[in-house]
DNA sequence: AGAACATAGATTGTGCGCAATTAAATTTTA
DNA sequence: TAAAATTTAATTGCGCACAATCTATGTTCT
């Protein structure tokens, strides 16, 4: 009981289960997701350009949390699936715009069903979702406020 | 305000956070996880050798919730750091059996400090941190049970 | 203006993570 | 007991995820 290891202990991590609960979770939305030709990490993109429409790919990397050695390629891929174009800003040839093509716009009308659809996966209860959602906020904003 | 699209919006999602909250996470531990030449996978999976010394990859891979197409390469790879030994059952030929190496025991003296090194970087209330526990374990429950 | 600096995205290399398939060993069933 | 089914790990192929580096473009500072 109690050695001097026991917070190396699987059971005794905080990360563990958030590590393996956001993989499970991806993978609940794989049948979904596959419906539209779409990875999990594409999806989320096509929800920051849903909403935005048109954004340097700095700041696609703000809202997801990733950089352009993930985004780079993955958006050339939703480029050749036809739902995003790129292109260098004329102001400023540095910045690469992203914006969202009509089939992109299409494809929301198709993904519009998978939030409910995973929702009926996932199924917990409101206030449960609620305090989930903001304690994962405020680790967020502490792991990526305290770096600068 | 709250169109037919809001389900898609990403400060709406769940899983987001989730998937965020993972990757900053796993981001944290790599500073302290470089000093043992570890990456965070390879962290965990000695967490569950240092704590049942011997396992075979089928069981290594229910603890942790990752298949073999991870686990192989991953576990050749802390062979040869030399943390562990792969070899096959006698008993059982189709099964692998990983077992800990005295240079895998001693590596746990070095990462017994990382867990506090972890806290406070993220620094939780317990309350919060038993809550959010809870919730991750019953939404990995749901999701691993109702799979067969 | 020219040099130093800063910024944005692309590239490279490594390691997951997983679906699908394969191969070998074992167990079950007819 | 021979054939079919199951189990286990390994392999293959693809797409992240990220650190580190590189290149091109802008900005700032003298």
């Amino acid at each position: 009981m109690g050695d001097k290891y026991e917070a190396l202990k699987l059971k005794n991590q905080l990360c563990f289960p958030l590590y393996a609960c956001s993989k499970e979770i991806v993978k609940a939305y794989k049948p979904y997701l596959d419906e539209i030709d779409l990875t999990y990490t594409q999806y989320i993109t096509m929800m920051v350009m849903w909403e935005h429409k048109e954004l340097r790919v700095k700041d696609v990397g703000k809202y997801l949390y990733l950089d352009s050695g993930t985004l780079t390629p993955l958006l050339k891929r939703l480029e050749e699936k036809g739902y995003i174009k790129r292109q260098r800003s004329p102001e400023d040839e540095r910045d690469l715009i992203v914006t969202i093509t009509e089939s992109g716009e299409a494809l929301r009308k198709k993904a519009v069903k998978i939030p409910e659809k995973l929702g009926a996966c996932v199924d917990i209860d409101s206030e449960k979702a609620q305090a989930l959602y903001s304690i994962l906020y405020e680790i967020i904003g502490k792991l990526t406020d305290a770096e600068k």
